[in-house]
DNA sequence: GCCAACGTTGGC
DNA sequence: GCCAACGTTGGC
C-alpha cells in the first residue's frame, strides 16, 4: 500500500524542542500532542511524508526547517507516566487516548522564513493554511503540495 | 506579561 | 445538551 505523499506543518517551542535538537537526536516521538484534531491528523500519516518544522512562542517565530515521517501513529507512553507532563490518568493502555509518529530530521532551512512572511503571502497560500489563519493554533496541521512547494521556493 | 482565540470541563 | 468558567496557545 503506497498512499501519496503529504505534507504537515509540526508546531514546537525551540525552548522545549527546537530543530537543532532535532538534528542532534535524527529521530523522535513526537510526544505531547494533547488536541483531538491534532492527534487524528497524526493517526493519518504515512511514513515519508514531508514534515515543516515550525518554531512557536519564541523571538522569530517560522518555519526553520523540513523533517519526515518515520512511523505510522501509536500510542504516546508519557500519557501511561504518571511522572510525565504529559500524563493522562483518563487513558488505558487498552484503549490508549493519544498517538504520536515519529518525525525523522531532513534539513535546517538555510534561512527561517518567518511568520511575518509567510502572512505576506497569505494570498498565493489560499485559505487553509494554518499560519495565516487566525486563530489556528493546532500544533499539527495539513500543508497541500502547493504550499508545501511555494513556501520552500521562498527560501 | 498581556490578551485574543479557542478547547475542555463540569454543573445544571 | 447548554454554557460559564477555566486553562492553554502563541503572537506581540
Amino acid at each position: 500500500m503506497t498512499a501519496r505523499k503529504r505534507y504537515w506543518l509540526m508546531k514546537s517551542e525551540p525552548d522545549a524542542f527546537s530543530i537543532d535538537d532535532l538534528e542532534k537526536v535524527g529521530t523522535e516521538p513526537w510526544n505531547g500532542v494533547r488536541n483531538y484534531q491534532a492527534r487524528n491528523f497524526m493517526r493519518s500519516m504515512q511514513v515519508g511524508d514531508g514534515v515543516l518544522f515550525y518554531h512557536s512562542n519564541c523571538k522569530e517565530p517560522g518555519i526553520v526547517g523540513t523533517a519526515t515521517v518515520s512511523s505510522t501513529a501509536y500510542p504516546d507512553e508519557t500519557q501511561f507516566d504518571p511522572k510525565s507532563d504529559y500524563h493522562d490518568p483518563k487513558s488505558t493502555r487498552e484503549d490508549p487516548r493519544w498517538s504520536l509518529v515519529d518525525v525523522t530530521f531532513e534539513r535546517k532551512l538555510k534561512r527561517t522564513i518567518t511568520l511575518e512572511e509567510v502572512k505576506q503571502h497569505a494570498d498565493a497560500l489560499g485559505e487553509g493554511f494554518a499560519l495565516t489563519q487566525r486563530g489556528s493554533r493546532l500544533s499539527v496541521s495539513p500543508v497541500t503540495a502547493a504550499q508545501w512547494k511555494y513556501l520552500l521556493a521562498l527560501e
